[in-house]
DNA sequence: CTCAATACGTTATAGCATAACATCGCCGCA
DNA sequence: TGCGGCGATGTTATGCTATAACGTATTGAG
């Protein structure tokens, strides 16, 4: 089943629907099918999700995928997460798993310090099968 | 100035006049970039252009920047690149560094194998702003 | 109340990527 | 030589992803 979040409460309607989206998914979702999901709810136009995903990724509810061009609800139930966070992207079933890795991190820190680089954000996304996938195939 | 790698002599004339153009860029190019670029060589269709890049990417000769949706000619001049690549890419300038870091391929390598998870391929972008620019800004 | 800031709604458009189909050229081999 | 497969190419059309530009509505501080 979907994840089960708490949307909290200072969100606006359409940020709220969209979380709320993402949340009740099994998977990544792009503004696109977010906004097909939501017309019943008054949403007409792209803009509008757009919109709400910025917000919402800003604030760190939701992560965007790059190399998917699509988004998830942040896994953390109440979004204490911090530092960078990884993706392993499941070919196979379209799974999600998400974690963070000090030393990865750090390990990323330190090649910034020793080249002067001012880093503002960081996406690592691992791309494969998950294990019930791989045993599948 | 621009890269100046050599050309592996078994390209074909799409995929070596795209590597040209990766190459004599400062920095990364969008796939209609590289058409606009090559239009004066012949080339007409987005298609010819994607499907030269993908062999390029498979062959390791060139990067997809999925942050970006854009494109770079592997930095390293022999392409001996094997593991894991990351990129630090400045806002400011637009350029790009790649390097590979031994210690964060084997820590993902530990957490996929811990979770069953079978690695086809990472994506890792930093994005930030280069000495130079962070000194200007 | 008024202003500023932020969210919202809508239309249009820009930018990125691939489907589908026909052709061509090269190479191995009967 | 000539057939046949395979990969690259060329071309048109289309689909998906994202933002520009405009105006209205709502909210909250002073």
């Amino acid at each position: 089943m979907a994840h089960s979040h708490e949307v909290p409460s200072d969100l606006t309607r359409n940020q709220g629907l969209v979380l709320g989206a993402l949340n009740h998914s099994e998977g990544p979702l792009s503004a696109y099918d977010i906004l097909d999901k939501l017309r019943g709810d008054g949403l007409r136009a792209p803009l509008q999700v757009y919109r709400a995903l910025d917000k919402l990724v800003e604030r760190g509810l939701a992560h965007r995928l790059e190399s998917l061009n699509a988004f998830v609800a942040c896994a953390d139930e109440h979004c204490h997460r911090k530092g960078l966070i990884a993706f392993a992207i499941c070919e196979g079933c379209g799974k999600v798993d998400e974690f963070a890795d000090a030393v990865i991190e750090e390990r990323l820190g330190d090649w910034a310090k020793a080249k002067g680089f001012k880093v503002e954000r960081t996406t690592m996304e691992i791309r494969g099968k998950c294990e019930t996938c791989a045993l599948a195939a």
